[in-house]
DNA sequence: CTGAAAGCGCTTACAG
DNA sequence: CTGAAAGCGCTTACAG
């Protein structure tokens, strides 16, 4: 238990131990132009010794830029915000950017009002991470940069930094048949998500240009283990001779998995299943360790800062920028030697 | 798309438009005694009509509270910050105090870093979140209130706010006891983590209250669903006539359900299974849906965000407070009609 | 009840 | 190369 600090040194403390004017101090602590090196070296050395750290709040007030961005999110429930939000950290750097974090609750009255907040704040930039990669409403122009991470701006002005789906279905298509399968059905999710359309156009087209044809219809449904149990009885039915299955969520694939378990079929022997999210818990856990697209959502989080940051400089960055992603592979699809 | 604001106004915007000083005017904004009624209206009137707010940053400056709090976590992959960081923000109000969320990674260097740089931003608290419910080392004495959650301090007069962990196994054990369960057996954790533990510990007292007899040695391994699975397999070795197993976690018990149901044995009507967490995504999925002993991190979050307000007020509560959970049954414990 | 003044801690033209 | 002065936007004794 270190004792209680009385109160922190202030600039005109260290001014005044090196024998200069808060005006000096100030220059040579921040590399200004135009201060002798001795003085300046003189006062860095004397402003290490008191411990003396700028107060950011007296720098931001006659500075302008507060050193914080604000991040809304809808997702604080669900799996995707976290990653995003530790890739944002990292691209800030959390010495020297913080972030205030914020949960809309998947309210828009509620994120309207914490965007205010953030606004009055004087916040840098705006980071709103959506939760479903779906186009979202844009919040219009701001005093400040926003950036749009996994769901995009429905505003081609805005910009949006989401994840390429239909590269996500061709990754997963070719990495099957890259293992020689030609036999593949697909589980996908809800039918009228975004992220279901376009994994399965990606399927498709991998799958059209190795002259393969899909094995059964695309089975639609949600996103959850049962529809996955449920659906692969069925796909299995519409077609026997199955050598792999391609399902659109890792919580899909463990149903699926469970329930070719059932049926007494080897994974991935008989039929190969690989999911898309790499949730660790789900897919590492499964009683065959599960295979699957990974989203790379860590990596999204760190381009939306960047690009935050460079909008935040003066360079902004309008547009859709979609990121590719990458196959895990498990045993789902690779059987132990 | 609104247009660019020019600069927003400011206090002394509102000052000049409304004809008084700028003092009067925020003593008139800030509900201050002696400003006359009427003088007060206008000004409120006016600023609302500027659409004034005031500027957080110089309040601060020269005020004192930033009207924001320091977050500091270990678990932002894990599941266990979210729902606690969801009951902080809703404890705090987040349209009046801004929350900066921070990752250590399970650093301690990093942590000692982030909690410096949140204090040169001049949080007014700080709320530290564990990862697990081990005592941590405190971080002494700060310039600001520090609140301990899910981890406590190792120092007794910090403030933690934790699960109480015995009330878990206890509440388990009632639960199952209520259906008229008597050979029980129990699949825990890591052995050295406190969590397993205590969680034991409640058990076990619940059982002896009842006069009964746990049904074989309690299993130690890890967390994960491969460990329920092989466990569950044990349990029935050492006690074949099981009809009831407390898992100390969601994922365990998802491991011992595959297990059972890979053996034909009915859920519950044979044998009842209880986990721990209440993680939605794991325990709605399972095939039968689990019971689970409901830790209400929402409401642990809750608490801390209390205790260091009352703390910030003023009113430190030094010590540690552990918080009960709740069963919360489904289908793994009571079968439908 | 109102306002002039000082101050929160820093930065930045501007003079010297 | 250095420092006095003004200012960022607000609050709070203190005088009137």
């Amino acid at each position: 238990m270190s004792t209680v600090s009385e109160r922190p040194p202030s600039l005109a403390d260290v001014a005044r131990v090196a024998g200069v004017s808060p005006s000096t101090a100030s220059k040579a602590l921040n590399d200004r132009t135009d201060v002798k090196r001795a003085t300046k070296e003189r006062v860095v050395r004397i402003a290490r010794e008191l411990g003396y750290s700028p107060n950011p709040v007296a720098r931001a007030l006659s500075q302008g830029p507060t050193g914080t961005v604000g991040v809304v999110t809808s997702d604080l429930e669900g799996r995707f915000a976290l990653p995003m939000l530790m890739g944002v950290e990292d691209a800030l750097g959390a010495d020297r950017v913080l972030t205030f974090l914020c949960d809309a609750r998947g309210d828009d009255m509620r994120e309207a009002r914490l965007v205010q907040t953030l606004l009055e704040r004087r916040v840098d930039g705006i980071i709103i991470v959506g939760r479903q990669p779906d186009p979202r409403p844009s919040l219009g122009r701001l005093s400040v940069p926003v950036v749009y991470a996994y769901s995009e701006s429905d505003d081609p002005l805005d910009t949006s930094i989401t994840v390429d789906n239909t590269d996500v279905g061709r990754r997963a298509a070719e990495h099957l048949l890259s293992l020689g399968r030609t036999r593949i059905a697909h589980i996908s999710g809800e039918p009228d998500h975004s992220a279901s359309v376009r994994r399965l156009e990606g399927f498709q087209a991998a799958l059209d240009a190795a002259s393969v044809e899909m094995a059964g219809p695309p089975l639609f449904g949600n996103w959850s283990e049962g529809w996955g149990r449920a659906a692969m009885g069925r796909a299995l039915s519409e077609a026997p001779d199955l050598d792999a299955v391609f399902c659109a969520s890792d919580q899909i694939a463990r149903g699926a998995i469970d329930a070719l378990h059932d049926r007494g079929i080897g994974i991935p022997d008989q039929i190969a299943v690989i999911g898309v999210d790499n949730w660790q818990v789900l897919a590492e856990n499964a009683r065959v360790p599960l295979s699957t697209v990974d989203l790379q959502l860590k990596r999204l989080g760190r381009v939306a800062a960047a690009r935050l940051m460079a909008a935040m400089a003066g360079r902004p960055a309008p547009g859709l920028e979609q990121l590719g992603s990458r196959v895990c592979a498990r045993q789902s699809t690779i059987p132990l030697r």
